[in-house]
DNA sequence: GCCAACGTTGGC
DNA sequence: GCCAACGTTGGC
């Protein structure tokens, strides 16, 4: 099973939104790396800690499970979203997305402060400056070590 | 709103 | 295939 760490602002999906939905596609994704980490790499049962970018309190607040295989992105040949690509088609497609499923939401985010004071995730990406992509891979040691921290942090 | 990082585009 | 210009991300 992998592990997965996944960038979405609030203000267009939050935690609660996919709390709400239950599973929802992460569509849009329009960048290579993270499409290829989508495709190649994601399967279905594997973890994922939900991040929020570009807003207050940026961390993460939650997780969820990857609920199915990547599949087409259909939103990248349709010319009225706003992800629409017009070199991808039904015929050669270009985008994927995967369909992410609610599973928790912690009481208090672990903050991109925290982490960034929790020994077990000195190498993770995201509290790297300059690391923009979307969607990134971490190891089950750091995924526990956030979700312990939230446990910890929710008890006091 | 600033700005660093960095991916993409397009001229050559 | 190089690389400057440009656009986007995202923390601050």
């Amino acid at each position: 099973m992998n592990y997965w760490l996944m960038k979405s602002e609030p203000s267009a999906f939050s935690i609660d939104d996919l709390k709400e939905a239950g599973t929802e596609p992460w569509d849009g994704i329009r960048n290579y790396q993270a499409r290829n980490l989508m495709r190649d790499d994601m399967k279905a049962g594997d973890k994922v800690l939900f991040y929020h970018s570009s807003t207050d309190v940026v961390g993460v607040v939650g997780t969820a499970t990857v609920s199915c295989e990547a599949y087409p992105d259909h939103t990248s040949w349709d010319p009225e979203s706003n992800y629409f690509d017009p070199k991808s088609s039904p015929d050669n497609v270009r985008w994927v997305m995967v369909d992410i499923t609610f599973n928790s939401h912690f009481p208090e985010v672990v903050t991109l402060d925290d982490m960034r004071a929790i020994p077990a995730l000195e190498d993770m990406r995201v509290i790297k400056k300059g690391q923009r992509l979307s969607i990134q891979p971490v190891t089950a040691k750091e995924f526990k070590a956030v979700e312990s921290f939230a446990k910890k942090k929710a008890t006091g």
